[in-house]
DNA sequence: CCCAGCATGTAAGAGGTTACATGATTGC
DNA sequence: GCAATCATGTAACCTCTTACATGCTGGG
């Protein structure tokens, strides 16, 4: 249950309702962790159950009401544990490998257009991933916003090499003649 | 359903038994997707139920009953849907990225032993990569090693992007004073 | 007035994980 | 004889996704 840290993290870095969470995590957590508002609620309510979090009910005069939620002793004393406990390896899932390998029973050339998709979005998030670098990681850091950088610069660093593999497939893709279909055993 | 389509690629690339492919998720097909054994053998009743592979059973005259699958006309078809279909994006989820903003909120110096850990399994399979590399993908290549070269090299390029950041981030966290608790909002 | 955005949720179902269960063979 | 490996599954549980549901405010 690594939702509950990522989001007592995120709540440590800045107390939040649930939608304003959601909002960060199609955004610079969302980077790393991805979730839906919907996750985000039900973990919430379940770590306010716990008293890992409390809730701190804005009633909107104007807007709508809020529950700002603030991490509380216990919260803390769990991401404590959770961050000396070690990880265990997470097994990746990446559909476009499989698409990949299964190109080879029927036309490769059908991926290429799902491939430059792919290579745009890694382009673009690339180009994002750059403006929010030079804006927010410029000069000294402290401790805090250092370890956000290095964070960054993962994701800095994995989007340009998907960039760079989605090049090489395409150049092979595009290299490949129309091919028969390969034999079936079924 | 992923592991559906992953499976029947897998199956195409050579007919197996359930626990044939529990291993070689353990492996060659596990670096880009993982799965159980659990998990397999209920996809494949379900697959089979779907007649989209038929189970050809061996009775084992010393070794236990396998059954081998293959994958249809039905199977293939599927296939071909699934990989017509455009990918929806993937949410990525890395625990060691909120563990690293997480750091903030202790002592950063924490996280090396776990960072030592995860650059080490990361130079191991990088190694591993390249003995595969060498061994199953040199010279001239058929299209469907070709297919599969392309998805090792993803491997080999974010093995090495790994490895890389690791060793960015442990040179941050070494130069990190033990720092005093950030201030809380509990 | 209507639509976009703010803000919070419920419910059903698919997918994934963990624990349990069985039985045969091969090597020590 | 015992442990490891082969080989197949069931059951319970948790997590995640998708669809639905509600109501308010501000701008065109």
């Amino acid at each position: 249950m690594a939702l509950d840290h990522a989001l007592l993290v995120s709540l440590l870095e800045k107390p939040s309702s649930g939608y304003e969470l959601a909002r960060r995590f199609d955004r610079s957590i969302g980077y790393f962790w991805h979730a839906t508002h919907q996750q985000i609620y039900r973990v919430l309510a379940r770590m306010e159950a716990s008293q890992w979090i409390h809730a701190d009910v804005r009633a909107g005069e104007t807007a709508p009401d809020r529950k700002v939620f603030t991490v509380t002793k216990g919260g803390r004393a769990e991401l404590s544990r959770w961050m000396a406990e070690p990880l265990d390896p997470e097994g990746t899932r990446n559909a476009l490998m499989v698409k990949m390998r299964g190109a080879a029973f029927g036309d490769p050339r059908d991926l290429i257009a799902e491939l430059e998709h792919h290579r745009a979005t890694h382009a673009n998030r690339l180009t994002c991933y750059r403006i929010i670098e030079a804006r927010d990681f410029a000069g000294t850091l402290d401790p805090q916003r250092a370890l956000q950088y290095m964070v960054h610069k993962a994701g800095l660093r994995f989007e340009q090499g998907w960039l760079e593999w989605c090049e090489e497939a395409l150049d092979l893709l595009r290299s490949m003649k129309p091919v028969t279909q390969r034999r079936t055993t079924s």
